[in-house]
RNA sequence: GGGAGCGUAGCCCAACGGCAGAGGCAGAGGACUUAAAAUCCUUCCAGUGCGGGUUCGAGUCCCGCCGCUCCUACCA
């Protein structure tokens, strides 16, 4: 008897397989090839396949686009659902060399443990159209991308100093170096001249700023790529160096205090540095830079504004084009070579920076502008010039427009807009990446290869380290390297740079439309058709680097005539991260939780008395403290899984993992099975029955419930429609009988959030063709509504009863109800009413005095 | 230093400016059971980080603090 009911129960390994089998047999989630209906394009940002697999914290978001993509798909859009791989990039590299494997291999073993784990989760992509970045079918049309690039003259070679590694045998990135090591062993890294290619996205600063008022953004995310971008409107201004033919030109958003200038600044680099330092000083100088040159671009930028002050006097002076002043010429390292014109004129007065310089090295200071107390501070603050001739009396703005145009009159200087963004470093000196579509001539000439000649195909090496002398993997491929110039026949090289992991980022979501086209990157109709994305869901870390790439790539490709859309993902949403409780003992190892006990409030590790400090935490590895999807949809079922990553809480936040969570949405599916199946039997449920066994209670709550869900899948508040299901599903529990018209809506509003469930029971409720062919339901605002409603009766702002009345009573009933009422009317009596508030269905106030 | 966000019950979280509690977790009690699990029922628990202000009315809007998280950082 009991085995017998054991079978009946929900059995989600069971219905799990079941359903993903049925799925992939039937093709359920192809894309649609008809045009006819409206499109909806549900991007997640892909991802970087690694070897350490998922944890619960990944799918969150693609949970969030998939029930988005189920809803849509019922309500009949064209809906476009696809996932694939960002699979280039340094840590296969990395794992290869430590394998000896093809970093291909690493990748490809990478690729199939997310793609189990994936579909262990039932998530609807159109597997049909996976690709991965690194595959030559995808990289091919990034070579060819890159070519539109050259021929929009956007890409250009230039000598730039990156980080080496002499230890290591490599170049690292900026976020691998700290004072002057790598932090992972310690080794020293120093600065080494190589050719890069670059990308003028500067170009592209207006655009890309512009483009931000267009598309549906947390408006967080625009503010970052705004100050990413940093548009500042200034001056250049251009001052005579004594005794030299050379000109300094600085830039500055202050040409204002101009008057207060007692020194100018060059950065260590500054190409007139050696021209212009006199001979007593050039020993300083010299050690100056040489210490520079040994910080890392990390430490010299990451010291706030009041950091420690160094520098070097070069001996020389500028003269200040307004007065005529002779000021000397310092170089320091607080002014950024890649920034501007790479040299400022210094106003310790107004600049917090230029006052730290002065104070340390003893220059003077000039006040300009009153208001402050510059004994004390610089004061930045706006104010009357003073001191300053033609500006005396004027304030900032004005005293700005009135230098500028004296500037622009004496031809030492112009108005003009600087950025902080910088041209984009496009090449890495590694073997995993996408090679450039192009060679270089004997003489240093570059020529782009015809499209003819693409994919240009990574060599097979075997061995990915750079070579001996620092140049990148690829120069081990002799045979490879050295070639011809297509166009001439004469000898030419290839580039041994490959492009960065961003590359294939930045146009996978135009790929999707069409990614088995080997002829040509995408298909121009079925682009204008999908695009743009309509939402795009990923983590906020990418805030800057790849959605501003991607929109930069985008922009190029629209002005080429290449896409129909000036912006790519018209509505971005960003899931809030996961994270989860860690234990930690004083040395800091960490603890699994089921090596944890708790006793008193007091957390130790099982059978000891080592007590143990709690922290929330990132989910990681190396922190003991993840949890993995494939146990919890072993243990709990991927539908319970499913429901409660988004149960936690709103989307955007972070939450923390608990896995007894899990338990609460499993119970309620269990609670929905129950409704629909007798678990003694297996046959339906005697509890359904027809329309008349229905009350208005729950019908209002299964009207409810579908409102919160339809609007969910817009608004993405996906927490309060699943709690809004629960109650539907704890009320129709209490009913003896509820129509089973009703329960099938609630299976179908369901299904999106739980597909493998509601499958299995819309199969059992006697429905052919799975939910696939079903439509979504709609809610009637008539039913959401009840005939009487208790309201509260305020006088002046205290609650003194509750009434009942019609929810359809007017103002004037309402208020002749509650005066009515004893304990109102004792309160009210003898006084003169000054307001009467009615909030229909909520409450009246009455305000009497 | 700058920017963004968050702070409601033991915990996760709800509340068009309108009765602070929808849902879940954990806890307690009970029913069922030989017992346990499962299930069901009942139940405890905060006045919304702090201080002001606007309002008939503030968790919600405004100002100032405190705490936490994320991003960014010598950008002239």
């Amino acid at each position: 008897m009991s085995e017998e009911r054991e079978d009946h129960r929900y059995d989600h390994r069971a219905v799990d397989a079941k359903w993903q089998a049925y799925w992939e047999e039937h093709d359920s989630f192809a894309t649609p090839t008809d045009r006819t209906k409206p499109k909806y394009y549900v991007l997640d940002m892909f991802p970087y396949p690694s070897g350490a697999g998922l944890h619960v914290g990944h799918p969150k978001g693609y949970v969030a686009t998939d029930i988005v993509a189920r809803a849509r798909r019922m309500m009949g859009f064209n809906v476009l659902r696809v996932m694939g791989w960002d699979s280039f990039g340094l840590p296969a590299e990395r794992q290869a060399v430590k394998e000896g494997k093809h970093p291909r291999a690493i990748t490809e073993r990478n690729v199939k443990t997310f793609k189990d784990q994936l579909r262990q989760l039932g998530l609807s992509y159109d597997w049909s159209r996976e690709l991965a970045t690194s595959d030559k079918r995808y990289y091919r049309w990034t070579q060819w991308i890159f070519l539109q690039l050259m021929d929009a003259g956007l890409a250009y070679r230039s000598s730039l100093p990156v980080n080496w590694c002499p230890a290591q045998g490599t170049v690292l990135a900026n976020e691998e170096v700290k004072d002057g090591v790598y932090v992972e062993t310690g080794d020293p890294v120093e600065k080494r001249e190589l050719e890069q290619w670059m990308l003028r996205i500067t170009d592209y600063a207006e655009p890309l700023l512009a483009g931000l008022e267009s598309v549906d953004w947390p408006e967080g995310i625009k503010e970052q790529q705004r100050n990413w971008i940093g548009r500042s409107e200034g001056a250049e201004i251009r001052f005579a160096v004594e005794g030299h033919d050379a000109q300094v030109e600085v830039f500055t958003t202050r040409p204002d205090t101009l008057f207060g200038c007692t020194y100018v600044v060059l950065a260590p680099e500054h190409p007139l540095v050696d021209a212009i330092t006199a001979d007593g000083q050039r020993e300083a100088v010299a050690a100056y830079r040489e210490q520079a040159s040994k910080l890392s671009d990390r430490d010299r930028t990451t010291q706030a504004a009041d950091a420690p002050k160094t520098g070097a006097d070069t001996g020389a002076k500028a003269i200040n084009p307004l007065n005529g002043e002779a000021v000397p010429i310092w170089v320091a390292d607080y002014v950024l070579a890649s920034y501007g014109t790479g040299a400022v004129f210094a106003c310790p007065a107004h600049d917090e920076r230029d006052y730290a310089f002065a104070k340390t090295f003893s220059l003077p200071i000039k006040e300009v502008v009153s208001g402050g107390d510059i004994a004390q501070a610089a004061y930045t603050g706006d104010g009357p010039h003073v001191n300053s001739d033609f500006m005396d009396g004027l304030d900032i703005a004005a005293a700005k427009k009135a230098v500028i145009a004296r500037l622009e009159r004496d031809g030492a200087g112009k108005g003009t807009v600087n950025y902080r963004l910088r041209d984009w470093l496009f090449s890495r000196q590694r073997y995993w990446g996408e090679p450039f579509p192009l060679v270089i001539n004997d003489d240093g000439s570059v020529t782009p290869l015809p499209e003819s000649a693409l994919p240009v195909e990574l060599p097979e090496l075997d061995e990915y380290r750079p070579t001996e002398d620092g140049s990148p993997p690829l120069a081990r491929a002799a045979d490879w390297v050295q070639t011809t110039n297509p166009v001439t026949g004469a000898p030419a090289r290839r580039e041994t740079n490959t492009m960065p992991q961003w590359a294939g980022s930045c146009w996978y979501y135009l790929r999707f439309i069409s990614p088995t086209d080997d002829t040509q990157a995408w298909d121009p109709e079925e682009e204008k058709y999908w695009m743009p994305v309509d939402l795009y869901v990923g983590g906020a870390e990418h805030a800057t680097l790849h959605l501003l790439y991607a929109r930069f790539w985008h922009q190029v490709l629209y002005d080429r005539g290449l896409v129909s859309t000036p912006e790519p993902f018209q509505r971005l949403f960003n899931q809030g991260m996961i994270h989860a409780i860690s234990y930690q003992d004083e040395r800091g190892k960490y603890y699994h939780p089921d090596e944890v006990e708790e006793r008193d409030g007091t957390f130790y590790v099982k059978g000891t008395n080592t007590q143990l400090a709690t922290k929330h935490e990132k989910m990681s590895k190396s922190k003991s403290n993840v949890a993995n999807p494939d146990d919890l949809c072993a243990s709990h079922g991927a539908d319970a899984l499913r429901l409660y990553e988004l149960f936690m809480g709103p989307l955007e936040d972070g939450a923390t993992w608990e896995t007894s969570g899990v338990a609460g949405t499993r119970r309620f599916l269990e609670r929905t099975w129950r409704l629909v199946i007798d678990d003694r039997t297996g046959a339906l449920s005697a509890k359904l029955g027809d329309a008349s066994d229905g009350d208005a209670d729950l019908e209002r709550t299964l009207h409810e419930a579908i409102k919160r869900v339809t609007e969910g899948v817009d608004s993405l508040k996906l927490n309060t429609a699943i709690s809004q299901m629960m109650i539907f599903v704890n009320e129709a529990s209490k009913r003896d009988k509820v129509p089973r018209a009703w329960v099938e809506s609630f299976v179908l509003i369901l299904s999106p959030f739980a597909p493998h469930i509601c499958e299995e029971l819309w199969q059992r409720l006697g429905h052919e063709g799975g939910l696939a062919a079903a439509s979504w339901p709609s809610y009637d605002e008539a039913k959401l509504k009840v005939a009487e409603v208790e309201i509260v009766v305020q006088v002046k702002g205290k609650i003194v009863s509750r009434i009942m009345i019609p929810a359809e009573a007017s103002e004037a009933e309402a208020l002749a109800a509650a005066k009515a009422d004893a304990a109102v009317a004792e309160r009210i009596a003898g006084k003169t009413i000054r307001k009467e508030v009615f909030v229909p269905g909520r409450l009246v106030n009455i305000v009497a005095t």
